[in-house]
Formats: structure tokens, C-alpha cells, sequence
DNA sequence: CTAGGGTTAG
């Protein structure tokens, strides 16, 4: 039995990812003329596949003069496997035009595979559609794969229809459903399954932790963290490090992040490629960007994604010079960006206006690398266009994208009209605004604002009095203060905290040389229309003072105040934070909703672009 | 011989 030998060794060099005897035996099934056997060539595409040799099994797949089921499920598994569910999708049309094959349920398994990984809701829905009308419609492995697709799409009501039909649940059914319900929000749902699952597995426990973290509810995903450990669920991969290390990163509590680091080392999983990728992106997002570093330089192997990381942070704190000097090295080893690492690497460009630069980054994106920008690298040109005053470039290739721009968007660009003086194009750039939101009371300030710098006296107070029909509900502002292990939260507004007093007299002082370093209140960003007075005293009471004020009287002289704040930065607390870090000499670092802000020796790093 | 669940950068 020759072919059963053969079949055996193929085996063992798909275990052993042996990429020598695969192509040895290989050799020798050519000469013996074996390859006729499907069932071997079928084999012989796996295991190439499986040693991560695509390119070998796609030439291989495209010479076999007969392809079955088998083939063409291997081949779809293999384009998922290395993620190109694209590839996936395009590649499955000919299994019925040239091979005459219709899906089978492992062919449907991996088609619906790649529309979740895809986000392609449409496209799966139809795969959905001829699986049902297939002779498979009741396969439980489809099934639960269409319950994670919907899920990835985010719409668990979908996944909840299938998952109901399943009739023998397994793990993978329930935490597809599980991290459905969590990453759209919908928390009771997923812990009611979860109290549900007959075995709380590691990675149960990870479909809902990490669906949490993906919603934004970093606290409750601490809070299952901490229940997980308390129950001894052994931690033998990483993947849910991952996700809490991400959730340190979106409250930025650099001290958390610290404990989730020490947590991972522990546990010996620093040398994990993501791991550490996620561990370098959390200490960029709590502002402590040289530790940012020392993750990034310790780490044997670096991925694209590490690169990207690193260069992401170093452009949103400002450090635009060491993001493009990164990005040389990251070349240089041979990691080709993707397109994250071009929205870095353009951000950081509009961060400093060197708009030449942005400009070529973006044509090499386009022609070296094949990219197609997205809105977003679109959004960063504009920004970066804007701000250096280049309005009719911005405006031409607004007009000429591919994609109709998004609110932020046009609200770059109406203050960067204002920046320049250019009241005609803030008009028809208030106009696209005020037709995607209608009710946003910045975009009338900023423009009787505009108006009234050109001296159109009637126009602005119209925009005025726009504003004041308007039913504004603001959120209420908070910032947090971090110094060392000690935190500490503020309302806007807040006047019933201990140590007011002190705060109070503090700012007071400060406010006072402040005014005789020339400073004036600025108060044209406030909405109601008070009386000048009352406008500053708000300005005053805003979070961000209180929280800064209270961290230089209770923090050790020379440590760094950290302040993460739910809302922007107003134009006055920022021009006030500069004045306060070159006054007591003390570095000030603000993540705000929008971006980060190093204040030291009466400087930001943003650049004053907010 | 082929399929399904949990992970990192915007």
C-alpha cells in the first residue's frame, strides 16, 4: 500500500511543518506519477498550507487536472488561514465555472468565515441565503460560523435566530453568541449565555471579556478578570491578556496597565508577538511613551503591527521627527506598512504641518505600496492641508475623493477657514456640516465667529442667535488626575470637593501671573449668552484646572500630572495649561476625547492643533 | 484529505 505510506509521511511533515520533505515527497509523487490520486494531491495541498506555503499550494491547486470538494475546502481554508478572506470570496465563483462543484458544508464554513472576518454583511447574508436552500441547511458547523459572522458584523439578533436552530451547542456556538451579545453592548444578554455555557472554559471566559473590552466597557471587563483568576481558570494562552491589556489602554490608567504588565510577565507571555504589540500600544495610550519604547526595544521579533504601534504613538504625542525616523528602520528591516502605518505616519505630519512630506507619503502609499487610501488617510491630508492653509488644494480634492467626508472632517476645515480668514469656504463648508448635524452649537460659534473677524456684523449675529434657539445638552466635563498611584476625579463646575479652598486659592494665584504674562480669557467658546464675567468664571471651573490644580498641591515636585478628560480641551484651558506648565516648571500631560497633550515649559506637543 | 468560537495597530 504505497499511497497509504505516503499519506503517512505527509502527515508527519504537516506536523513537523516540514517544508523540505513536503517538497522531497512532492518530487517523488511527480515522478512516480502519483498525482493523479486526489486524494494524496489533496493531502500535499494541506500540508503546504499548513507550513504557510500558499504561494506552492495555489500553483499546485491551479495545476491539478481534476479538483474535488476536498481541494477546493482546502484551498478556501488556506486563504483564511492567512488572512485574505478577500481572497477567500474571489477565488470561490470558479468552483462552479470551471469545475462544475457546487458548495458543500465545509466550503459553505469557510466562505461564511471570511464575510465575518470581512465585515461583508451583504455578501454574507447571501452565502447565508444558498446555504439554506443547500442540502446542508441543517449543518451545525455552518451554523455556528454564521453566528459568529453575525456576530462580527454586529448584529447578534441575526446570530440569536441561528444559534436557536442549532440543535447539539457546542463551545464554539455558545462563545460565538457570547462575544456577539458583549462586543455590541448588550451585557445582560451575553452573561445570561454565559451563566448558561455547561463548561466555562478559557476561552468562553475570553468571548466575553473580550467583547466587553471591544464595546468600551473596559470596567466590567476588569471586574470578569478578576472573577476569572478568583475561579483558577488556568491562563494557558494569552489571547485574554490581550484584551485587558487593550482595556488598561482605553481608561489610560497607566497604573493598571502597569499591574496587567506584571500580570503578563508572570505568567511568561511577554515574549509573545501581540502581547507585546498590545503592551506597547497601552503605555502610547497612557501617555507614558518612553515605556512605549522600552516594550518596543526589548522585543526579539516585530511585526508589521508592532512598527505601526510604535509609529501611531510616537505621531500622537507629537514626536513627529521619531515617528519618520521609525518608519525608516521599520523599511529598512523589511516590514512592509500597511495602511494603518500610513494614517500614523500622515497624522504625524499634520501634527508639525510639513505638509511636502504628507503629500509624498501619500503618493508612495498609493504607488509603492499599492494602498487605496481610505477616508481616513483622506482626513488626514485635508487636516494637514487645512491647517497649513493650502484651502483650494483641501477643497479640489475633497470634491474629487472617492468618499463623502464625515463630520470631523468638515469641521477641520471650517476651522482651519477660520484660522485663515476665509469666510466664503467656511460657508460652504458650515453648509455640509450643518447638513450631517444639525443641532451642533460648535459649528455656529465657529461660525459668527468667522463672521465676525470679517466683519460681517449681520451674519454672525444671526449665527448667534441660531445658537441660542438651539436646545444645547452638553455633557457634563470630568477629568481624571493621575500622579504616581494616586488618583482623583473632577466635574466641571465641582465646588463641593475637600479641598476646595486650597484649589480655589490656587488657581487664583495662578490666574493672577498668568494675567501679568499678557493672558486673556478667552471666552468666545462659551454657548450662553452671559454676561462676560459669568463666562470666566466658568472658564475657571473647568475639570482640567480643578484636576491640575489638585494634582500639583498633592504630588512630589518634578512628577508628571497625567490627565485623561471624557471631552476636548477648550482653546482657553489650553492656552491656559501652557502658561501653568512653564509657571510651576511641571510637566502636564492631557488625553482629552480627541488627542494628547504634553504641556511643558509653556509649549504643547499638539502643536496647538485641537 | 477539507470546515466553526476567544488576540494586537487607525
Amino acid at each position: 500500500m504505497p499511497i497509504l505510506h505516503h499519506l503517512h509521511q505527509l502527515k508527519n511533515c504537516a506536523k513537523h511543518r516540514s517544508i523540505v520533505s513536503t517538497k522531497q515527497l512532492h518530487g517523488h509523487f511527480i515522478k512516480l506519477g502519483l498525482t493523479k490520486f486526489i486524494h494524496l494531491t489533496n493531502t500535499l495541498l494541506n500540508v503546504y498550507a499548513k507550513c504557510n506555503l500558499l504561494e506552492v499550494a495555489l500553483q499546485l491547486f491551479d495545476e491539478m487536472p481534476q479538483r474535488d470538494h476536498v481541494s477546493w475546502a482546502t484551498i478556501l481554508t488556506a486563504q483564511n488561514q492567512s488572512n485574505l478572506p478577500k481572497k477567500t470570496l474571489s477565488m470561490f465563483p470558479p468552483m462552479f465555472s470551471f469545475d462544475r462543484l457546487l458548495p458543500d458544508d465545509f466550503v459553505f464554513a469557510s466562505l461564511v468565515k471570511a464575510c465575518g472576518s470581512l465585515g461583508a454583511i451583504k455578501h454574507g447574508k447571501q452565502v447565508h441565503g444558498n446555504f439554506l436552500v443547500s442540502p446542508f441547511f441543517d449543518d451545525d458547523v455552518v451554523k455556528s460560523s454564521l453566528v459568529d459572522m453575525y456576530a462580527k458584523c454586529g448584529l447578534p439578533g441575526n446570530g440569536r435566530l441561528v444559534f436557536d436552530s442549532i440543535k447539539s451547542k457546542n463551545m464554539a456556538s455558545w462563545t460565538a453568541m457570547i462575544h456577539g451579545y458583549a462586543r455590541k453592548g448588550r451585557k445582560e444578554e451575553s452573561l445570561e449565555l454565559f451563566s448558561r455555557v455547561p463548561v466555562k472554559d478559557l476561552f468562553a471566559w475570553t468571548a466575553l471579556i473580550s467583547g466587553l473590552v471591544q464595546s468600551g466597557d473596559a470596567v466590567d471587563a476588569f471586574g470578569l478578570i478578576v472573577e476569572m483568576r478568583r475561579k483558577r481558570i488556568s491562563i494557558i494562552d494569552p489571547l485574554v491578556l490581550s484584551s485587558i491589556v487593550g482595556a488598561s489602554a482605553n481608561l489610560a490608567m497607566l497604573e493598571l496597565g502597569k499591574q496587567v504588565h506584571g500580570l503578563v510577565i508572570r505568567l511568561g507571555y511577554e515574549s509573545c508577538v501581540f502581547i507585546s504589540n498590545a503592551l506597547v500600544d497601552m503605555y502610547a495610550k497612557c501617555s507614558d511613551i518612553l515605556a512605549a519604547r522600552d516594550v518596543f526595544s526589548r522585543m526579539s521579533r516585530r511585526d508589521v503591527v508592532s512598527w505601526t504601534s510604535i509609529i501611531v504613538g510616537a505621531a500622537q504625542h507629537g514626536q513627529a521627527e521619531e515617528a519618520f525616523y521609525l518608519y525608516d528602520k521599520m523599511v529598512l528591516n523589511g516590514i512592509k506598512p500597511n495602511e494603518v502605518t500610513f494614517v500614523g505616519l500622515i497624522y504625524a505630519c499634520s501634527h508639525v504641518g510639513l505638509v511636502n512630506r504628507g503629500r509624498q507619503l501619500f503618493k508612495s502609499m498609493v504607488e509603492d505600496y499599492g494602498i487605496h487610501p481610505s477616508l481616513q488617510h483622506y482626513t488626514c491630508l485635508l487636516d494637514l492641508l487645512g491647517r497649513s492653509g493650502y484651502l483650494e488644494e483641501a477643497e479640489a480634492i475633497i470634491n474629487s475623493m472617492p468618499f463623502k467626508p464625515d463630520e470631523p472632517t468638515w469641521a477641520a476645515l471650517l476651522s482651519a477657514c477660520k484660522q485663515y480668514g476665509n469666510a466664503k469656504m467656511a460657508i460652504r463648508f458650515a453648509d455640509h456640516l450643518l447638513s450631517l448635524k444639525p443641532e451642533e452649537p460648535s459649528t455656529y460659534i465657529l461660525l459668527s465667529n468667522i463672521y465676525a473677524s470679517s466683519g460681517l456684523w449681520e451674519h454672525a449675529s444671526k449665527s448667534r442667535h441660531m445658537l441660542e434657539t438651539l436646545e444645547v445638552r452638553k455633557e457634563p466635563g470630568y477629568s481624571y488626575v493621575y500622579f504616581g498611584k494616586e488618583s482623583q476625579m473632577f466635574y466641571a463646575g465641582e465646588s463641593s470637593h475637600p479641598m476646595k479652598e486650597e484649589i480655589f486659592g490656587l488657581l487664583n494665584e495662578l490666574d493672577v501671573e498668568m494675567r501679568r504674562r499678557g493672558y486673556v480669557p478667552d471666552t468666545s467658546g462659551i454657548l450662553h449668552n452671559t454676561e462676560h464675567q459669568e463666562k470666566e468664571r466658568q472658564l475657571f471651573w473647568h475639570s482640567e484646572r480643578l484636576a491640575v490644580a489638585y494634582g500639583l498641591l498633592n504630588s512630589v515636585p518634578g512628577t508628571v500630572i497625567r490627565i485623561v478628560k471624557n471631552l476636548r480641551v477648550c482653546g482657553d484651558c489650553h492656552a491656559v495649561l501652557k502658561l501653568i506648565s512653564d509657571i510651576v516648571r511641571r510637566e502636564i500631560i492631557v488625553r482629552d476625547a480627541k488627542r494628547y497633550h504634553h504641556f511643558k515649559d509653556g509649549k504643547c506637543s499638539c502643536n496647538d492643533f485641537w
